[in-house]
DNA sequence: TTTTTTCTACTGGTTTTTAGGTATTTTTCG
DNA sequence: CGAAAAATACCTAAAAACCAGTAGAAAAAA
């Protein structure tokens, strides 16, 4: 295992960042920096052609969420790590990640200590926090102990669309479904959300940072 | 002018990005990097002793706000050059900052060339700033388009318990009011948010952190 | 003290949502 | 492939919200 460098690239849409995580790595020995990306898209065509032991990745990306892209690479190329290096500080985006599969969550503030000892526990195959994640993690706001919901790709959309004001009716013009569909959505969106109505549906996913 | 190197600090939080931006700048030749400080203190303490040319500053510190701090440092050291370099994009911070003596900001996400024009206006004594702060500048803040909607003492109460899933059956009871009076506040936040129902009633309300 | 705003309450009618369900088809994943 | 999950669509009926008004009393501002 170790005789093998990780062959390791960057996400972040901050090319500082790039750069100063390049320049922290470089002379890591168990290391192999392959690369650097802004954004999403990129880094999953890199993934198609080439093979990457570790993914540091940030939350916040142009053009996908940082959250969603996680579950996208892990569901495809499952045993490439990634560590989610980021300035989120919310318990529930921190919970989401490792939810859809990320191996650690660090925030930028880190020292380098602290991202050697994530990148060697998450290669050892456990979950590993920087200090003050940790402590976000232990308080339990209770809004969190109702675990935030599993949404299905269409959930999502018509959440969205709710959210937007637009009635069952003009979703179901919209995406060209019954409206008694987007009624049946609405009615699973409540009951996941654990609210009686759409006004409590809006504040839990805005709490949530579903928007 | 050219003849002596700026004597240059950086000011963050994030020492990954203290990083990139020694490295970006360490083949800079009209730039003698002294250090990377990651909070408040530490910068004035620094300043009391040495002689700094340019400061590259972040907003978001631990201690103090970029901004006030940019205040300070320039009232005390006149010539001192204060650039922001920041994540934060709100209008209100940028226009701040320049108010409070900085010669220019930039986003995180500007490249290297960027960086390198706005240290050469700002020693040249012009303002600079990144595309994207340009852009957000010259765009009328959406706080001055959607003007918050000035409500009554009554109207964010009922708002308040709108947004806690609340029938207007309920609240009526709960304030001891007629149901229809509260209709008739509901119809009220509608028309004065301008939105059609209450999902979009809540989701704006939640953008303009009236929660 | 006028004037204006806010708060209160109503009428009457329409639209939309919510609460029980059931049930078939399509996708996804092991 | 087969099972599970997701997406689709429907029924009935009650509850709640939304629309378009009016209007008097109380409070605040001019």
């Amino acid at each position: 295992m170790l005789q093998n460098k990780l062959r390791t690239v960057i996400v972040d849409d901050h090319p500082i960042v790039i750069e100063g995580l390049k320049n922290l790595l470089k002379n890591e020995s168990n290391i192999e920096l392959i690369g650097g990306f802004q954004n999403g898209a990129d880094i999953m065509l890199y993934l198609e052609s080439g093979k990457v032991d570790l993914i540091l990745l940030d939350i916040t990306l142009p053009d996908v969420n940082g959250m969603d892209l996680c579950l996208k690479i892990k569901k495809k190329y499952r045993s490439t790590i990634v560590l989610i290096l980021s300035n989120r500080t919310e318990r529930s985006i921190v919970v989401q990640t490792i939810q859809n599969g990320a191996s650690g969550y660090l925030l930028k503030n880190s020292s380098l200590d602290e991202l050697r000892r994530c990148i060697a526990e998450a290669v050892n195959g456990s979950i590993c926090y920087s200090k003050e994640v940790t402590e976000i993690l232990s308080r339990p706001s209770r809004n969190e102990l109702l675990a935030a919901p599993r949404l299905t790709k269409r959930e999502k959309q018509i959440l969205e669309l709710i959210a937007q004001g637009k009635t069952s009716q003009a979703i179901g013009e919209e995406l060209f479904l019954s409206p008694l569909t987007i009624d049946t959505h609405r009615k699973n969106l409540l009951q996941k959300f654990q609210v009686k109505n759409v006004a409590e549906l809006i504040m839990s996913a805005n709490q949530q940072n579903l928007f």
